[in-house]
DNA sequence: AGCACGCCGACT
DNA sequence: GTCGGCGTGCTC
C-alpha cells in the first residue's frame, strides 16, 4: 500500500504528493490524517498522510520510518479543506494543514553528529567534541567549514553518523497521582502506632480513582515522608497522569439560563432553527443593534445543536475575547466548551485543541483560527462582529474565516451566522441580493434607547479660540461625571505622543532610516519610534538638518491625551490602554478590571478598547479625532469609520443609565459621521455603495494585490512592470489591472515596495495566471531578495 | 527548505 | 593541480 504524503517542506517546488511505502506491519496503523516521518533525500521529515492507494505511478518508493498519531489529528474533511483553501489563497498545501494543528505538534527536526566508533580512530582535530557524549547536535558544527569537511569524510569511512531526530514542541503536561497497589496488602498490618500511614491508605481506599499527590498531601494533611513509606512498603502506587492545563483555573462561572426571547429574537432564532433540524445549509446575516441581544440567539442556536447531539464553533474577535465574552458562554455550556485565543500558552492551546478532537467538548470559542476545530458533526457555525477585519489572515495562507465557515457549513448542512451591527459591505450587499439571509434585529432588549450622539465640530472650536484636543463640551460632560461618580471612555485611534516631530525652522521630519514613516515620540523614555519596524532612537535635542533647537511635536497620541487630561482635568484617574500598556500578559485585563471596579474615571484608549467593554457605570462615550481613519487611502476608511464610531457608541448607556456619546471632527458632515447621530446603518449602506459602484471597488468587483518588494528600487519597479503587462495580456477585457504604483509606505525595513491591482468580476484563469507569476519567480523568491506575494481579496493596502 | 552536484577562479 | 565559492536542480 501507498501513503499519499504532503511533506513538511514549505516551498512550491515540494508543494506536492510524494508516495511512500507503508511496510506490511503498519498497514492497520497508517491511516488518512496522521503524521508519519520518511526520508527525503539524504534527511528524514515530518509529513501528512492526506490518501492511501494501491499502487504507486512513481518507480522506487521508499518506505514509511515512522507513524506520529495514533489517531489521525486531520479528518478527512479538514484534509479537504485544506486543499480547498490552498487553491484559493494560491498558498501552499503544507501551510494549510499546519494552520489546523496547534502550534505544540508542528515538528523540529534536530540534526545530531553521532559517534559510531572507538574514540582512536578519530582524528585528533574533532575528537574533543565527543568528550562528554558520543553525540553532538549539528549547530556545534555547522559554522566551520574546515570541521565539517573532516566530518563528511568520517561519515563516509563509516566512523561518524549523521541523524535526523524528530521531536515534538509541545509536551502533554502529566501529574504524579497516588493509586492502591494492585498487591493486596491488608490495612491492618500497618502498625497501629502509624496513624498517618492507616489514615492516608484509607483515604486512597475510599476513592475509585486515583488522587492527585498534592490533593491527597491536603486532604489528609500530612506531608511526602507518609507517602514514600506507603509507596516503600508497596501498599500504594505512584503513577503519571496525563493533565489538562487550564487556563481557566480558579475562575467560577455563575450558571445562567437561558432568557425568554422576545417577540423580535424569536422571529429571527425560527429560520436558524429550521435550517440546523432541516439540515440545510444556509449563511444568515444576523443584524443586529448594539445590546438587541444577539448573543442570546448564538446561545440559544447553540443549545438547540448540542441537543441535536451536533457541535458549535463561535468566532469572536480577538481583543473581544475577553473574559467577560467567555464567561457568558461558559456560564451557559460549562464544561462543554474549549476556548481558543492568542492569550493562551502554546501548551493551553495544545490542550483545548485535544479537549475537541477527542470529543470532550462540543462548543469551542475562539478567534479566527480556531474555524478549524477538528470536530465531525458540526451543528452550528456562528462568527460575531463579522465585518471586524481581523477574520482575514495577513500572512500566507491569507484566507477569511468567513469563506471557510461557509464552505465548513456547506459540508456539514448546518446554518452559519454572520452577526454585526454594522455589517461589512460585502455582507449586506449579498444579504440583500438574497445570496445571504438577512435577518433583522433592530431593536434594543428592554426597548432601551440607542445612545444620544452629539457631533461636535472642531473647526468651529479652533475658530473660538480652542486649540485644545478637547472640545467645550466634552470637558463639560467629563467633569460631569466625574461629580456623579459616572466613568467615561476616551478613544483615540493612535498611540504614542505625537504622529510626528518637525523642526520648526527647516521643516525636518524625523523619519525611520529602514522605513518610509515619520517616526512617533514615545514620551516615557524620551524616543522616537518606527511603528513598523520597531525602530527605535533617542529623541534629538537638535534639528538633524539644520542644528535648530526648535523642535516641535505635531499630531497627539494617546500619551499626549493622558497628559493633557491630567493637566486640564487634575481630580480626574485615567487609565490608559494601548499596545504600550499591555503588552505585558495578563496586563489587558488587569487594567479592565480596575476600571471595572471603579478605580478610575476615565479609560482611554486606542482600538482595543472599543469592542467588548460592558460597564454599567459608563455613561459616556467622546471620540477625540473621528477622522483620524477616514483620510487613509484606502477604499474602505468610510466604512471603518462607520463601524468604528458605532461600535464604540455601543460602550455607553448599556445597562440602566442612559449613555451618551460625543464625536469630535473636522468633517462632522461627512456620512460616515453624521449618519452615526441617527444610527442609521441602512442610509449609510445606500450611500456607500453608490461610492464604491463609482470607484469600481468591492462589492461591485474582487480584488486581488500583488505586492512586490526588493531592497533595490529599480528592480522592484522592472518587476512590478513586467507583472503588469503579462496580467493585462492574459486577463479578460473587462477586467482592470492598475498599477504599478508604489505603495503607499513605499519602504519598510530597508526594502522597496510596488504593488499590482487587480478589480475583476468574471475571470475563470485568473488563480491559473497568478499561479504562472509566483512560479515565474521561484528561483529569485528563494535567493532571497525578492518578495512577490498575492492577496486575494486584500484588506490591507499598505 | 536543505542538500548534493557541478562548474569556475585562486592558492599550496 | 585542488580547494572552496555559489548557481542549479531534486527530494517519492
Amino acid at each position: 500500500m501507498i501513503a499519499k504524503v504532503i511533506v513538511d517542506v514549505p516551498s512550491s517546488q515540494t508543494d506536492r504528493l510524494y508516495d511512500y511505502e507503508i511496510p506490511e506491519e503498519w498497514i492497520e496503523i497508517v491511516q488518512v490524517g496522521i503524521r508519519v516521518i520518511v526520508p527525503f533525500g539524504p534527511r528524514k521529515i515530518q509529513g501528512f498522510v492526506v490518501d492511501i492507494v494501491s499502487e504507486s505511478t512513481f518507480e522506487k518508493t521508499k518506505p514509511i520510518i515512522e507513524v506520529m498519531d495514533v489517531v489521525p489529528i486531520l479528518t478527512d474533511e479538514l484534509i479537504q479543506l485544506g486543499e480547498w483553501l490552498s487553491e484559493q489563497t494560491l498558498s501552499f498545501r503544507l501551510s494549510a494543514y499546519q494552520l489546523m494543528i496547534p502550534a505544540a505538534l508542528r515538528t523540529k527536526v534536530k540534526k545530531e553528529v553521532h559517534l559510531k566508533t572507538e574514540r582512536q580512530k578519530i582524528s585528533k582535530e574533532i575528537l574533543p567534541l565527543f568528550e562528554k557524549e558520543n553525540k553532538i547536535p549539528w549547530e556545534q558544527v555547522s559554522k566551520n567549514n574546515r570541521l565539517l569537511k573532516v566530518i563528511h569524510q568520517f561519515v563516509k569511512d563509516g566512523f561518524l553518523e549523521i541523524t535526523y531526530q524528530v521531536e515534538e514542541k509541545g509536551k502533554k503536561k502529566t501529574e504524579r497521582y497516588i493509586k492502591l497497589a494492585s498487591t493486596h496488602l491488608e490495612i491492618e498490618d500497618i502498625p497501629s502506632r502509624a496513624v498517618k500511614q492507616k489514615e492516608v491508605l484509607s483515604y486512597v481506599a475510599q476513592h475509585k480513582e486515583p488522587i492527585s499527590v498534592q490533593a491527597l498531601l491536603d486532604a489528609t494533611n500530612t506531608t511526602r515522608h507518609v507517602l514514600t513509606t506507603l509507596i516503600k512498603k508497596g501498599y500504594v502506587q505512584e503513577i503519571e497522569l496525563e493533565v489538562y492545563r487550564d487556563p481557566l483555573a480558579g475562575t467560577n462561572y455563575e450558571r445562567t439560563e437561558p432568557r425568554s426571547l422576545t417577540a423580535k429574537q424569536t422571529e429571527v432564532i425560527t429560520p436558524i432553527w429550521e435550517s440546523l433540524e432541516g439540515e440545510a445549509h444556509q449563511t444568515f446575516l444576523l443584524h443586529g443593534v448594539t445590546g438587541s441581544g444577539k448573543t442570546e440567539v448564538y446561545l440559544q442556536s447553540i443549545d438547540k445543536s448540542l441537543r441535536a447531539g451536533k457541535e458549535a464553533i463561535v468566532l469572536v474577535p480577538e481583543i473581544s475575547l475577553t473574559p467577560q465574552m467567555v464567561q457568558r458562554f461558559k456560564g451557559r455550556f460549562g464544561s462543554k466548551v474549549a476556548v481558543l485565543h492568542s492569550g493562551l500558552s502554546m501548551g493551553e492551546k495544545y490542550d483545548e485543541w485535544r479537549k475537541i478532537l477527542r470529543k470532550e467538548v462540543q462548543v469551542v470559542v475562539g478567534a479566527r483560527s480556531a474555524i478549524f476545530a477538528p470536530f465531525t458533526n458540526i451543528g452550528i457555525i456562528i462568527i460575531d462582529e463579522e465585518h471586524e477585519t481581523s477574520y482575514k489572515q495577513e500572512e500566507h495562507p491569507r484566507y477569511h474565516a468567513r469563506d471557510v465557515a461557509i464552505k465548513r457549513g456547506q459540508y456539514y448542512k448546518c446554518p452559519v451566522i454572520l452577526g454585526s451591527a454594522t455589517p461589512s459591505l460585502e455582507s449586506y450587499a449579498r444579504a440583500i441580493k438574497g445570496v445571504y439571509n438577512l435577518l433583522p434585529l433592530t431593536e434594543r432588549v428592554n426597548n432601551r434607547p440607542m445612545p444620544a450622539v452629539n457631533v461636535i465640530d472642531m473647526r468651529e472650536e479652533l475658530r473660538q479660540g480652542n486649540r485644545s484636543m478637547f472640545s467645550q463640551v466634552l470637558l463639560e460632560k467629563l467633569r460631569e461625571r466625574i461629580a456623579k461618580g459616572e466613568q467615561s471612555v476616551l478613544f483615540l485611534n493612535r498611540r504614542g505622543y505625537s504622529t510626528f516631530v518637525m523642526c520648526r525652522d527647516c521643516g525636518y521630519v524625523a523619519t525611520c532610516d529602514h522605513c518610509d514613516i515619520s517616526l512617533t515620540y514615545h514620551r516615557t523614555n524620551h524616543s522616537l519610534k518606527c511603528h513598523y519596524c520597531g525602530h527605535e532612537e533617542k529623541m534629538p535635542n537638535t534639528c538633524e538638518s539644520c542644528g535648530s533647537d526648535h523642535i516641535r511635536f505635531f499630531g497627539s497620541g494617546t500619551q499626549k491625551v493622558e497628559e493633557e487630561l491630567t493637566r486640564v482635568l487634575p481630580e480626574a484617574k485615567v487609565i490608559r490602554m494601548d499596545i504600550d500598556t499591555t503588552r505585558r500578559k495578563g496586563a489587558h485585563e488587569k487594567l479592565l478590571t480596575a476600571f471595572g471596579k471603579g478605580e478610575a474615571d476615565i479609560l482611554l484608549g486606542t482600538q482595543m478598547i472599543a469592542k467588548g467593554l460592558d460597564f454599567p457605570k459608563i455613561t459616556l462615550v467622546g471620540v477625540l479625532a473621528a477622522d483620524s481613519m477616514l483620510h487613509i487611502p484606502d477604499f474602505r476608511s468610510a466604512e471603518r469609520t462607520f463601524q468604528l464610531m458605532e461600535q464604540v457608541s455601543g460602550r455607553a448607556g448599556r445597562h440602566d443609565l442612559a449613555g451618551e456619546v460625543i464625536i469630535q471632527s473636522y468633517t462632522p458632515n461627512h456620512y460616515s459621521i453624521e449618519l452615526v447621530r441617527t444610527h442609521d446603518y441602512d442610509q449609510f449602506f445606500k450611500m456607500e455603495m453608490s461610492q464604491r459602484k463609482m470607484g469600481l471597488y468591492p462589492p461591485y468587483v474582487f480584488m486581488v494585490l500583488i505586492n512586490i518588494s526588493h531592497v533595490e528600487l529599480t528592480h522592484v519597479i522592472n518587476v512590478s512592470e513586467k507583472i503588469t503587462t503579462f496580467l493585462k495580456r492574459q486577463l479578460a477585457s473587462d477586467t482592470v489591472v492598475l498599477g504599478p504604483v508604489a505603495s503607499p509606505l513605499t519602504r519598510i525595513k530597508d526594502r522597496y515596495r510596488y504593488q499590482c491591482m487587480i478589480k475583476y468580476r468574471n475571470e475563470s484563469g485568473l488563480r491559473e495566471t497568478l499561479r504562472e507569476i509566483q512560479q515565474h519567480y521561484i528561483r529569485e523568491m528563494n535567493q532571497g531578495q525578492l518578495q512577490v506575494s498575492i492577496d486575494m481579496h486584500p484588506y490591507i493596502f499598505i
